[in-house]
DNA sequence: CTGAAAGCGCTTACAG
DNA sequence: CTGAAAGCGCTTACAG
């Protein structure tokens, strides 16, 4: 026989189990799902699994049960070192859990609903979407079916659940320090798409300057990288004047306008201060000492995983919205 | 009633579908499954569907289909940059063949049994392992039921397919261009542990000073990470005569030991040539300008993903094992 | 404590 | 083309 060479063996069940240890599919499945079942029994269920590897299907047991034990964690956005990281720990903290993470890229904005819907398919547990969010039809749709979902760094208006860093503050934090710094003409360096981290970065950068009666002097737009930092950083400094210090989105675009000033010529923070947003591992690098505003992980990730346990466990349980306190660090590159 | 406020739907299945068309369950399956149907039937059961939001449950489709279009990434070694795009490249493009990527973080070394085992549990399609190896127990388990399993950047004696980067060349490679500009003393900075790329990439270095007559200069070791070599570079620089070449185990550890010369007031390249691993995005950033050796993600996730769907399409395809080519990129850390 | 039976939501031969 | 029935691998009342 052409195939006799590899031959598969069928995945071995519960059925096989209980043929081999002479007993009903009913004391395997309590063996293995906790039920109650005699010590003889177990021990000869389990010596006749382990001869057979056998292992209960958790598909088939989802079907039944009416969990799988499956987080779905939507990525739509993951084109900065600090979301990387946070969805590095996040499907850690999942697998610690005891869930398994299923992964969902969503490059565009339209992929987002399509990506939930997925999700749905495989009735996970829970839903996290990581910097974007999810149409209010299949929101709907979601929460009809009792799937508790999670926003992470995008915030609605209501009834879902959302964890986002205080932006606005954030926002303010670096403008109270550069205005305390005595700096006079402060430029706001950042991405096109106005998305909320984006817009919420800037209000509390403008509110902040409004309390002391001044304005924003300059603000330029680049893709969200080191080049595009780079890029809007030099025409911020071309301008005339030019700004005397920069408020970065992120820590990557302020790392692109470092890399500026020193092609210009200008001294950091003396000619112009930086600061940027996150603090990611690089900030700190001895050849960087990047002023920025510090966008905890962990506390993100506790918070997430505490929610879903929550949720999981009480689905009465209330809805909540989640502020990440951020925090200045301040290192070389601002007086 | 208490939980009248959130009264969970059930989540709708065919039969709500077909007793709303007027049809069986069979037409519903039939519509959604790409069989046989009339259009006017197509029609009812579409119109049904989208009336209720249905969509089918792929855990329950997948019990009789035998396939989960699950594919199982574990995460064995993250610890790099170049790992971690990998990854990400490796979801996306699982993502964009329609699959799902279960993606399972085994921290330790035990840990990647018990991924496999977890990934067993779910049925899933396939299982690639990212900088790591799972143990020929496991290895015989999983293919006795004939899921394809395969192993990035880590040799196996045989019967599994595996993807790495031909390090011996990149090694080679690294120390042929070292020797060509004259360097006498070449050091090599790494990990300590000895992981198949490590071993590799060294032995490369040896066999090509062997070569010429040359033996290695000296060898340091850190933590995988800037600090890492950062710590390792000072030891190696402090030594006398200090090395005048060191070839570092990948692109993170050589920007720490960048950092190291510069604040040993030590001339990259004229004291001391650099060269790292990988080719990381910040490789080439201006001021680092790290030579390194390209270690190219696309063509590794390309034939990841083109055998995956082989081995998937034709059980008995035939395992092969896959050398991606490295290749000497030059920038200012050499001469 | 134990087993036979029903059922989770689906697909797929099997008759018509 | 269409529907009733069997079955994927499991769990969970139901009797004993």
């Amino acid at each position: 026989m052409r195939w006799g060479l590899r031959m598969v063996q069928h995945r071995v069940s519960a059925k096989d189990v209980a043929n081999l240890a002479g007993v009903s599919r009913s004391a395997v499945s309590r063996t293995f799902g906790g039920g109650q079942v005699s010590e003889t029994i177990r021990a000869r269920v389990i010596a006749a699994a382990d001869q057979l590897g056998y292992r209960p299907n958790a598909i088939a047991r989802s079907l039944i049960g009416g969990k799988t034990d499956l987080i779905a964690v939507i990525i739509a956005e993951n084109d900065s070192i600090h979301n990387r990281l946070l969805i590095e720990k996040l499907i850690a903290a999942i697998t610690h859990l005891g869930k398994r993470a299923l992964v969902i890229p969503a490059t565009a904005d339209s992929d987002i609903d399509e990506s939930a819907l997925y999700a749905f398919d495989y009735q996970v547990d829970a839903i996290v979407v990581v910097g974007g969010t999810v149409s209010p039809r299949i929101i709907d749709q979601i929460r009809r079916v009792g799937v508790p979902l999670f926003l992470y760094e995008r915030a609605t208006g209501g009834g879902t659940e959302c964890i986002t860093c205080d932006n606005v503050q954030g926002g303010r934090l670096a403008a109270r320090f550069l205005i305390r710094c005595g700096r006079k003409r402060i430029a706001y360096l950042t991405k096109p798409r106005k998305t909320f981290s984006n817009i919420q970065r800037r209000e509390g950068l403008l509110a902040e300057l409004d309390d002391v009666g001044m304005t924003l002097h300059a603000e330029a737009h680049g893709v969200q990288s080191f080049t595009g930092g780079y890029q809007a950083a030099i025409e911020l400094m071309s301008g005339a004047p030019p700004p005397d210090a920069i408020f970065c989105f992120n820590d990557e675009m302020a790392l692109g306008a470092l890399q500026a000033a020193t092609e210009m010529k200008l001294a950091v923070p003396d000619d112009v201060a930086l600061i940027g947003f996150d603090d990611i591992p690089m900030a700190g690098w001895p050849m960087f000492g990047l002023t920025t505003i510090s966008n905890p992980i962990d506390p993100a990730v506790d918070i997430l995983v505490g929610r879903i346990t929550a949720r999981l466990a009480d689905p009465a349980a209330t809805v909540e919205a989640h502020l990440i306190t951020p925090s200045l660090v301040v290192r070389r590159t601002t007086p």
